[in-house]
DNA sequence: ATTAGCACTCTATCCAGGAGAGTGCTAATC
DNA sequence: GATTAGCACTCTCCTGGATAGAGTGCTAAT
């Protein structure tokens, strides 16, 4: 049985009304709100019909009716309607991002507060994952007898440093003879590329100084893994207690420590965003992780040169302002996409 | 009217048990638990008594009796009996402190982790406070054309990095030449003794290269203060959540927002370490803001070679355990001294 | 097909009553 | 004079019943 056009009409009244109200929604309230020209007892059919088609649920016996997930996800997929965002929220938005920028990590988050102000969810940001980033530039600082500074560029602007020990003998001067060299060999290769035998290669270059090498670039891959963009960022965690689906102390709290739980949101981030489509709408049940299958999830990934480096998302109660958080997630995409892409041709 | 020794071991039983239960205490109680010869219409009385001195009060006409604020400074100052941590405590926190430590800020992530975990409130850390600290090495390396990376190191092992525009025309071996004359001047001044008449100086030894100087210079010294230890490590917010005196939803967000405020979070753990105790304890009305009139506090300093370069603390409701948290502050800041005392003179 | 009418269900709220914990006071006791 | 038993009293918390209110489902009329 498909749905007819009065069906959709109710059940999206019901949802819209029920994302606002968080209480169970009766027949009488849409028939005062929507002058339909029906009456309650017809209203009260037809979500019998939509009830018995798994699109509502009843809380208790006699009581108003609340969408369930797989009403959710029609109202996501054909019912809702698109909300723009208003002036003043995009020029709020743009305004975070209007200072001036250096780091990635600002921007990262900058993105993570402002997803969570303008939604008053829980924002997720996944860092660049930059393993398609590549070595610029690598460094051996002296520091002390025996011990140096490793520095570690990439192409995308990230800098990772690392103290080691050097054999007590080296002078400075050693020292950058060998991140030449290294720098010689490895320069603009990926991390992928920087393989063992590569490494065996360079080592037979550098004779005698086996043990340096080998600090170094393990330094160096480890730099590179730990830019590598797993870092998950947070915000407005507290934004999700002014929500009544928290009330609830225990599960406020058990919420808040899942959060703390960075592996696993980063399975939630990057599984939604396996999909092909652009913007993913995880809703409450479809949701592998026990904790939030009330919840619902909302990502979408942003890329430079049409290749995705980082996911950003939103996590609130499945009832959930979706549409808005819809506009907001896909214009913060589209900003952070931009300010990217300047970056990083900016380093070329 | 000083407190007899009966009266003080009434006040130090009912406190004891207040911090255990968070149950108002009835004088029946007491006499139950500890036998001691009286019965409760002697105790009522001497509960009477502590009352009218300000040690207890009433929640509601006879209810049982709640510590005052007084009543916990009395007890921290004069009959808290010093809680020795178990075996099995010490070698938990020492254990997490055995993995090798490089980096000043691991040391205190696990420190605020930590000291969360052990007493189940919140920990607050303020990181090295290296105003005394002084620049080691500086170095300017090329990235782009027109585009260069200064790295600061400090002599207690922190390093900071940002990227600055040069004039194009400038080599790798200008930016060499213009870091060693850099670090021929400055090397080993503390940050307070880079002043503008140095810079001025600098400055006309460097000619025409005004610009780049100023910039680095700049970025030096913003680093320095970066590095400053100003930031603010939180653990185990959600903690609080598990004490009743947080079971208001309300309160527990306002309480958590609260937490985000760096700024205070600093200027509390300051003020509180201004006294001349080694270990600072802050009860309820005792604190400035208003949000935590209800809360106590536990500080302390850690240092090198003498000289305070850090504060840890624990933030918890008045009835706290007092002797419990004080235990593991003044433990772990121990180890911290330790510690830090051997990376700073490793560094030298 | 729609709707008015009505009986019915379930929740939430209010209120009264009783149990329980504890006090304060008084008078008796040591 | 300190201590204590006894007792009336206070206040909270829990329980249960009564009631109002929102909303449904069904039936019969339109």
């Amino acid at each position: 049985m498909k749905l007819d056009e009065r069906k959709r009409f109710i059940l999206k009244a019901i949802i819209d009304d029920y994302i606002f109200s968080a209480e169970p929604i009766g027949s009488r309230t849409i028939a005062r709100k929507y002058n339909m020209g029906i009456s309650p007892a017809t209203i009260r059919n037809e979500m019998a019909d939509l009830e018995e088609m798994g699109y509502l649920e009843q809380p208790y016996t006699s009581s108003g009716r609340v969408p369930s997930d797989k009403g959710y996800r029609f109202y996501v997929d054909f019912l809702m309607k698109n909300e723009k965002l208003t002036e003043k929220e995009i020029s709020e938005i743009s305004g975070v991002f209007k200072k001036k920028i250096t780091e990635i990590e600002d921007v990262i988050e900058q993105a993570t507060k402002v997803l969570s102000d303008m939604t008053n969810y829980t924002s997720l940001v996944l860092g660049p994952q930059l393993n398609k980033s590549s070595l610029k530039h690598l460094q051996i600082l002296p520091i002390d007898e025996g011990k140096a500074l490793v520095i570690v560029v990439t192409n995308t602007g990230l800098v990772e440093h690392c103290f080691i020990k050097v054999p007590i003998e080296f002078t400075g001067s050693d020292l950058t003879r060998i991140s030449n060299l290294i720098n010689s060999k490895v320069q603009g290769l990926s991390i992928n590329k920087i393989t063992p035998s590569l490494l065996s290669k360079l080592k037979k270059e550098i004779i005698n100084m086996d043990d340096v090498i080998d600090l170094v670039m393990n330094i160096t891959i480890q730099s590179l893994n730990k830019l590598d963009g797993n870092k998950i960022y947070l915000g407005g965690a507290t934004n999700l207690l002014s929500h009544p689906e928290f009330k609830d102390i225990d599960k406020a709290k058990k919420f808040l420590l899942f959060l703390e739980e960075k592996q696993i949101l980063y399975n939630i981030l990057t599984e939604a965003s396996f999909s092909n489509e652009d913007l993913v709408v995880t809703i409450g049940s479809e949701n592998k992780y026990e904790l939030v299958q009330d919840c619902s999830l909302i990502t979408t990934t942003y890329k430079v040169a049409g290749k995705t480096i980082g996911i950003i998302g939103v996590l609130g109660p499945t009832r959930m302002d979706y549409s808005k958080v819809i506009s907001v997630v896909d214009y913060i995409k589209l900003i952070m996409n931009k300010i990217f892409s300047e970056l990083f041709n900016d380093d070329k």
